[in-house]
DNA sequence: GAAGACCTGCTA
DNA sequence: TAGCAGGTCTTC
């Protein structure tokens, strides 16, 4: 479900609720493998007391800054979200003080949730990330485009739906490598990803279809990113620059679409 | 690389 | 009923 925008989103409005502050008064687990290797107890003993402090996010990472210097880092894979009223797939919750209830739900079950010192592995973050930094993670690197951007290690955030859309934007072939890309179009693509990333926050994330994985906000909102996608989703219908059929393939095991006429 | 695993529920 | 889904990890 979520990539960098729709966990921005959801980061955002878990701040505006005024959730930072709080103290958990108690976590109930209700799937047990959300916070493997804990044990749902073991997980209980360790957060409840402590103060979420801030939140924050690294690509997919939600970071809830804990009391006591641990962090509680939390993955949505790919159909969790947050919500403070009760639902059918709700995995786990937490009791806040001042009687707010935060509800994880996750109708797949891959989310989830870890209690650590520090997040690594991760490439700079694709919201933030710099025209240097981006050319330095590249350094080294010679992958196919499309498996690049869905490369956690190289830039930490981008999907699947904003790895097609940065490769269109910047006029590339998904199937490319990136050891054939000039300096200016290693620059094209690092606009691109920018710029695809950016327009997601401001829009407050994109949802598709009517499927159950469907991205909502905390307040059930759709995300509005949703008109604004030029490919994903969209193989067999025009360009909206040439006007040609999208073309829809598999690279890295994903669905890819792209134009096979824009895109070189 | 590619395929399977982890899961549920919606669409064709 | 088969196929598919915004993600990542493990195992050929």
């Amino acid at each position: 479900m979520p990539e960098l925008p729709e966990v921005e989103t959801i980061r955002r409005q878990l701040c505006e609720a005024g959730v930072e502050g709080r103290i958990i008064e108690k976590a109930h687990i209700e799937w047990p493998r959300t916070v493997e290797p804990l044990t749902p107890v073991a997980f209980r003993k360790a957060v409840q007391g402590r103060t979420l402090e801030k939140i924050d996010r690294h690509g997919k990472w939600l970071i809830f800054q804990l009391s006591g210097n641990e962090k509680l880092l939390v993955h949505l894979r790919m159909t969790g979200g947050f919500s403070f009223s009760p639902g059918s797939h709700d995995r786990a919750i937490l009791h806040l003080s001042g009687g707010l209830i935060l509800y994880f739900k996750d109708p797949r079950k891959f989310g989830r949730w870890r209690l650590a010192a520090s997040l690594d592995g991760l490439g700079p973050d694709a919201l933030t990330v710099t025209k240097k930094d981006f050319f330095q993670a590249l350094e080294g690197k010679d992958k196919v485009l499309k498996a690049l951007l869905l490369d956690q290690s190289f830039v930490a955030g981008v999907g699947n739906i904003y790895a097609d859309e940065a490769l269109f934007e910047a006029r590339l072939d998904p199937r490319r490598c990136s050891g054939t890309l000039s300096e200016d179009e290693i620059s094209k693509l690092w606009k691109a990803v920018r710029k695809v990333i950016e327009a997601g926050v401001r829009n407050g994330g994109t949802s598709l279809g009517d499927g159950q994985g469907n991205y909502v906000d905390l307040n059930g909102e759709a995300g509005g990113h949703r008109e604004k996608v030029k490919v994903y989703g969209r193989a067999g219908q025009p360009c909206v620059v040439c006007g040609q059929p999208l073309h829809k393939t598999q690279i890295a095991q994903r669905t890819t679409v792209f134009c096979t006429h824009c895109q070189k």
